[in-house]
DNA sequence: CTAGGCAGCTAAAACGTTTTAGTCAATTGC
DNA sequence: GCAATTGACTAAAACGTTTTAGCTGCCTAG
C-alpha cells in the first residue's frame, strides 16, 4: 500500500525533457513541438502518471470541485436532485461534495463554512428553512439556491403557485364544493404558495370547509385528524406528497375510502405515489430537470462571476393517477 | 465576487510574527509562546483566515476527503446509505464526494480513477455488479466494500444467507406449504446468498412449485406473471423489497387479495414498505449501522494501513408487518 | 550579411501551507 | 562565570503543479 507516486518530474525525467515541457505536452497549452508531445504522453501513460489535482488547484485556483446542500436524503424528494446534480457536474468534469444536514440550519452554516475552505468552485444548496445561511459567503463563491426566493443568488424554483392552482383546479373540475386542506409549515415560501395557488382559485368556487397547518414529515397533527374523521369535505388537497399519503392512511383507518367517499391530491411526485394505493394524483415537479438547471446556472456564474443574477422558473403539471375521482353525490 | 483570500502570510505581517510561527499557533505545534499564540489566534480570526484546504493537502498528503460510490440513488435502499456515511464522515472531519454510477461498471471504474486523482483519503464501493472495478487501485488507498465478497479489501456485509432462512422460516410457522420464489439476479452474491438461505431452509418442509429470476427494477417477467395467475402457491418470497411491491401490484391486478389469499415476503425494508398496502412484512437491514460501520473501517485502515483485512457481517432482523398470515386453507 | 522574429524548449518563480534547520537570548548546571 | 541546554521564534525548503521569462538556434526579410 501507499506506493510514492509518480509526479511530473518523473515523468520529464525519463522523457529526457523539462517539467514545463511535460506540462505543456499534457495540457496542449504553451508552445511544444509535436514529436515531443507524443512521446511525454506515451511516458507519462507508461509510468501510470494521474496529476495531483491538490496540486492544480494550488497552482490555478480551480479545484473543478461543486458542493451540494440537501436537508435530508431521506426525503423522497432528494435522492433524484441530488442524482441529477452529481450526474450532471460529473459530465463537465466537476466532483460534487454532498451534504446532508439532517434538516439543521446550524449544520448548514457549517457545512457551508467548510466547503467553503476546501475551495468548491460553486455550491449548489436547497436550504433547510427560510434563514439564509449563505449570507457571509454571497460575494465570496458562487451560489445557486434551489426552491427559496432568496435575493442576491442565483435561483432555480417551482411554480408552486401554479401547482396549487392545477390541484384546485383539478379538484373543481371533478366536481367537488366541500374542501379540506392540508398545508406544510406556512413561513416555508414554498408551502405558502402552494396554499395560496389553491386558495385563490378555490375562493368563489368551493367551500374550504378546514384548513390545518401541519408539520413536516411528523405524524398528523389531531386537528388534522379529527377534522377527517368528520366527514364534511369530499376532497383534501395536500400541501405534498407525504402529507397526501398520512391523509390516505388516517382516511383508510377512519373507514373512509379513497376516492369512493373522499378524494385526495398531492404536491411533488415523489416516487411514493405509484406504489401507495390507491395511486396519488398529485403536482410532478421536474426533479430532473432543476438538478440539471442547477448546475448549468452554477457553472455559468462561475465562468463570468459579473454575470446578471437569473431566477429561472420551472414549470410543474398535474399527474392524473387514482386518487380524485368525481364526488359520490355532487354536493 | 472574488475577493483575495487571506493566506497565512497576511496574519503574519499583522500580528508581526513570522508565517511559521502562525502555523504553529493555529495548529498547537512546535513550540510557542502563550501570548504569541494568543494574539496571532485573534488576529486570524479578526481578519477571517480560512486555511486553504488544498495547499495543506499538497504539503500533508491528506486531504480529508473520502469518496463514495454508489450505483442508483433513486433505488431507495441507498439514500440511507449515502446519509448516515456523510453524516458518520463529517462528524470526523471528513467531506465525502458522492458518485451516483447510474449502474454503469464503466462508469464506476472512471468514477475511481477520479477520485484517486483528487487524492481521496479512502473509498467506500457499493459496486454495481459483481466486476472488480477497484482492483487497479486496492494497494494505492484504502477501500471499503460494501456488500460484495471481494478479496483484498476491507468488507461490511449483511448476512443475507441469514435473512433468507428468516423468511422461510416466518413463511413456514404461518403454515405455508406451497410456495413461489420470484430473486433478483443469482450472479450478484447478495441475491444468490438469499435464495439459498430460503431454499435450503424450505427443503424438506414445503414444496418450492415455481421458482423464477427477475431482473433488477425492471417490471416483472412474463414467466412470473403467468406463475402468479396459476394460483398455484399461498406464499411468494422475494428477493428484495422492489420485487416484492411488484408481485403485491400484480396480485391485485389478477384479482387475487394480500394476504388472504396469498402472502408476499419482501427484503430490504425499504421506506416503501410501510406505505405499500398492505405493510410489507420484510427482512430488515441495518442500512444506518452499515454506513457508520463503513466509515469506521475506512478511518481505521486509513490510520492503519498495514492492519489485517477485516470481514464485518451485519446481522439482519425479520420485520412482521400485515402481507404475510397463515394461509385460508392450510394446503 | 545582419536584424528580427519565431518555434521549441528550459529555468525558475509562484501558489499557501507545513516542517526542518537554525538563530538567538535567556536560563540552567556546575 | 562560563559552557551547555532550553524555549521561542525565524528563514527557508519542500510539496506538485502551472506559468512567466528567457534562452537558443533557425529562418526570413531587407
Amino acid at each position: 500500500m501507499h506506493k510514492p507516486r509518480v509526479t511530473v518530474k518523473d515523468v520529464a525525467r525519463k522523457a529526457g525533457v523539462s517539467v514545463s515541457a511535460v506540462s505543456f505536452a499534457l495540457n496542449d497549452t504553451g508552445s511544444i513541438g509535436e514529436s515531443v508531445k507524443q512521446r511525454v504522453r506515451e511516458v507519462a501513460r507508461e509510468l501510470g502518471y494521474r496529476p495531483n489535482r491538490s496540486a492544480q488547484a494550488m497552482r490555478t485556483g480551480k479545484t473543478w470541485t461543486l458542493g451540494l446542500i440537501l436537508p435530508d436524503l431521506r426525503n423522497p424528494f432528494f435522492p433524484e436532485l441530488a442524482q441529477s446534480v452529481e450526474n450532471a457536474a460529473r459530465e463537465k468534469g466537476y466532483a460534487v461534495f454532498l451534504v446532508d444536514t439532517n434538516v439543521s440550519t446550524d449544520i448548514e452554516r457549517e457545512a457551508i463554512e467548510r466547503l467553503a475552505q476546501r475551495g468548491v468552485d460553486g455550491i449548489l444548496c436547497f436550504p433547510t428553512t427560510q434563514a439564509d445561511t449563505i449570507a457571509p459567503y454571497a460575494d465570496e463563491l458562487p451560489v445557486v439556491v434551489m426552491d427559496r426566493e432568496f435575493d442576491n443568488y442565483d435561483r432555480i424554483i417551482p411554480d408552486h403557485r401554479k401547482g396549487g392552482l392545477l390541484q384546485a383546479e383539478h379538484i373543481l373540475q371533478q366536481g367537488h364544493r366541500h374542501i379540506g386542506l392540508v398545508t406544510g409549515p406556512l413561513d416555508i415560501d414554498n408551502m405558502r404558495l402552494r396554499r395560496d395557488g389553491a386558495v385563490d382559485t378555490l375562493t368563489g368556487q368551493a367551500e374550504i370547509v378546514w384548513e390545518h397547518e401541519n408539520p413536516f414529515s411528523a405524524n398528523l397533527i389531531p386537528a388534522v385528524l379529527d377534522s377527517i374523521k368528520a366527514r364534511s369535505v369530499t376532497a383534501i388537497i395536500a400541501g405534498n406528497d407525504i402529507l397526501a399519503i398520512a391523509v390516505i392512511q388516517a382516511l383508510g383507518e377512519a373507514g373512509i375510502r379513497v376516492p369512493q367517499d373522499v378524494s385526495v391530491v398531492g404536491f411533488d411526485d415523489i416516487p411514493w405515489c405509484t406504489v401507495v394505493s390507491p395511486p396519488l394524483t398529485t403536482i410532478r415537479l421536474p426533479i430532473d430537470g432543476i438538478g440539471v438547471e442547477a448546475v448549468n446556472m452554477l457553472l455559468r456564474r462561475i465562468d463570468e462571476p459579473e454575470a446578471p443574477r437569473l431566477t429561472i422558473t420551472m414549470d410543474v403539471e398535474l399527474i392524473v393517477r387514482k386518487s380524485v375521482v368525481a364526488p359520490a353525490s355532487p354536493s
